[in-house]
DNA sequence: GGCATGATTGTTCAG
DNA sequence: CTGAACAATCATGCC
């Protein structure tokens, strides 16, 4: 058993009790942040999006939405796999987008061109 | 040293 | 453009 120790404490990390009271968050514009890994999910809908689409073509954000999750915990760990695979080889690349931010991050300086933006 | 938290990522769809 | 359900994640901060 996996111990449980935050998930009993709460829900999970959105638990969004109701209507998602995530405020605070979305930096990124100037900011510069180390952006963290894609998650399994993320390749699993890239690759099933279309699957949804083509199974449920009627069916819109609310039930692809859905739809994507609850086929998600259907598929097997072997099924999962390749996604966490990529999300794995997403997560070295984030780690090295990291490593940059943290390399920079003092020094430099100035210069930064940064850009910024938009 | 282990725990809790937050931040982030991508899809779809619409006004 | 952005947000919102859907899910994972997992890196970091903190005593």
């Amino acid at each position: 058993m996996p111990k449980e120790t935050t998930k009993a404490t709460k829900k999970r990390t959105s638990a969004k009790a109701e209507k998602a009271p995530r405020g605070a968050k979305k930096a990124a514009k100037g900011a510069k942040g180390p952006k963290r890994a894609l998650s399994a999910y993320m390749f699993f809908s890239q690759d099933w999006r279309d699957r949804i689409k083509a199974e449920n073509p009627d069916a819109g954000f609310g039930e692809i939405g859905k739809l994507l999750g609850a086929k998600w915990k259907e598929l097997d760990d072997e099924e999962k796999k390749p996604y966490l695979d990529q999300a794995a080889k997403d997560k070295a690349r984030a780690e090295a987008e990291k490593n940059d931010f943290d390399d920079k991050k003092g020094g430099s300086g100035s210069g930064d061109g940064d850009d910024d933006d938009d």
